[in-house]
DNA sequence: CACCATTTGTACGTATGTATC
DNA sequence: TGATACATACGTACAAATGGT
């Protein structure tokens, strides 16, 4: 699913696949995306690189981070950045 | 002139100091700002923190990155994202 | 053209702090 | 108290882009 070796960052690959699995309905407004560990171990990538990943959906506001308590697919409701 | 030791993120203050570098006139508009390891040598601090620091000023429209060439202070022509 | 220095980009690994439950 | 999860900061290595020699 993730290339580790082609010419697109895997952070960029791995932020694409949870968008896709966003729009799929896969994940759901208001509920919480893989965590960093998760994403860690279901992509084979180091945390650092989920958590750029993470960054990555936070710029296009489909997910919004809790501290403590993870990271949540967006609502029309978060729109008001 | 940074704080290692208080509250306020590493990043964040070197940000501030190079915002106020631009605001008084150090740091003119068109012009590069110190490198990422320039930025390491001045503020003590390691290349993933300058990192972070100028993408924070890349978020607040401060400068604009070209890669391999260098951040440079934004113009108001660079509004335009 | 090859080569090199500089600079930013990506990715890995590790440790500690803070917040929530 | 402890487990979980995100935040910050350190360190390292290599790749890619740029510009000059």
């Amino acid at each position: 699913m993730i290339d580790h070796d082609g010419p697109t960052p895997l952070y960029v690959q791995v932020a694409d696949a949870i968008e896709a699995r966003i729009q799929a309905g896969d994940l759901l407004p208001n509920r919480p995306i893989p965590s960093e560990n998760q994403l860690v171990q279901e992509y084979g990538i180091v945390r650092g690189t989920a958590r750029k990943s993470i960054q990555l959906l936070r710029e296009r506001r489909l997910v919004v981070t809790v501290v403590g308590r993870g990271t949540y697919v967006a609502t029309p409701t978060d729109d008001q950045a």
